[in-house]
DNA sequence: TAATTTTATTTGTAGTACATATTAGTTGTA
DNA sequence: TACAACTAATATGTACTACAAATAAAATTA
């Protein structure tokens, strides 16, 4: 047992609790620094630790005059910073890797869920443009908004905010091999085809054949 | 541009650049307050929000007279505060139940990769332990260990944490029809079976239709 | 040498004061 | 009256100081 919160923690905990039992809604404003230092029972500069805590993680936002308001909590702000700070240690950001591509073979029955006609012609303008270049780089930016879109078509807001940060992320952190577009098996024209009239089932196993290299690739990207 | 960030998050910033241009290595301490303060030309309160703020990442652990040292980033701190807040909306809590279906159906590769004597052992006493009961909870509590063991033997560490999260989040805001049991399609044996001697492919299909309960029923568990 | 007490240092907390920005009100002019 | 410009009030943002509490390290004792 060496939980023992600094003050400022549980000041933290207290604040939601107090937001919890007075029923406040998004967008109300909580009382100014002063007076809810007073009700909490701990001195202004310790709410304010606590506050700014419950800012990063998305729950506040505070303006001069105008005083704290409620906002909807992000999970993606804390985790922004962390993805973004380099400090991630190798096991978590191959955990990170492999967490995606089990969410994009995952993610087939909701794909089918929101098959709508304006997905799937994005998909087909990403392919349009593929044909038309052999420029590596280029083929990189297509393929990711290739993904991109199916994230977006998956119908889930947060799955899609987490993806692109994970974009931003292996851009960096674990940069493609050359030959990845050569070597893939099942292309994106076949994955749409079988979007626009497949199952589940099939655009799964057709997505693990198409992540075949990323499979693969894992161990040289991150080595023991 | 309505950025203009406040000194805190500045200095946030300017922590994690003061410790990427050192080269400080996790567990590495920080200089000692007053110092950094010093350094960073801010006073010693607004320093320790932006230490608090990291602190709620993970990214460093203080005690006292010991100082500050810089630990692993953990995705999943902030993460939980909100999860338990009991603040998310609907739609967020929808999209972190549709997130879980799509990790259990697209673990499938990391399960055979992974797979050891130890953990089908594990998933054997559950299925044995389930035949011997009848009672509801018993159950529920069991297909939480079975689900859970299967999270753990994928050997992501981060996914692991992550769904454990989830477990004390759906067990309060999604709870079980009575009935679940008894519609499944698919039972734990025949998961098994699958992960002892069949194939990825193989199991995705299996585990779709074995979690076909909870795509049924999510309709009704976030109702529009 | 080992156990115990002391002390020195560093984080944790509080109070006060003032700067700054923004809203609301007030005045002044057409 | 209407509208602009100025003024005052107010809440957040920042800084400084002082002291409490914990604990690692040093000193003391058995």
């Amino acid at each position: 047992m060496q939980k023992e919160l600094t003050l400022a923690e549980q000041t933290e905990k207290k604040i939601l609790k107090y937001i919890a039992e007075k029923g406040f809604q998004l967008g109300d404003a909580l009382p100014k620094e002063n007076e809810l230092a007073e009700i909490l029972g701990v001195s202004r500069v310790i709410l304010r630790e606590a506050l700014s805590r419950l800012r990063i993680l998305g729950f506040i936002e505070t303006k001069r005059k105008r005083g704290t308001v409620l906002t909807s909590p992000n999970i993606f702000y804390g985790i922004k910073t962390i993805l973004t700070s380099g400090t991630l240690d190798r096991d978590a950001l191959k955990d990170l890797y492999e967490v995606r591509l089990m969410l994009e073979i995952g993610m087939a029955d909701f794909l089918f869920m929101h098959r709508e006609e304006r997905y799937l012609e994005a998909l087909q303008e990403v392919i349009d443009e593929e044909n038309m270049t052999v420029d590596s780089e280029t083929l990189t930016r297509l393929d990711i908004r290739f993904h991109s879109t199916l994230y977006k078509m998956s119908g889930n807001k947060s799955l899609y905010a987490f993806q692109n940060l994970l974009n931003t992320l292996f851009a960096t952190y674990a940069p493609r091999r050359k030959d990845w577009k050569v070597k893939q098996i099942i292309s994106h024209e076949s994955l749409l085809e079988i979007l626009k009239c497949g199952t589940p089932d099939a655009f799964r196993v057709a997505m693990r054949l198409h992540l075949n290299t990323r499979f693969e690739n894992m161990g040289t990207l991150f080595p023991e």
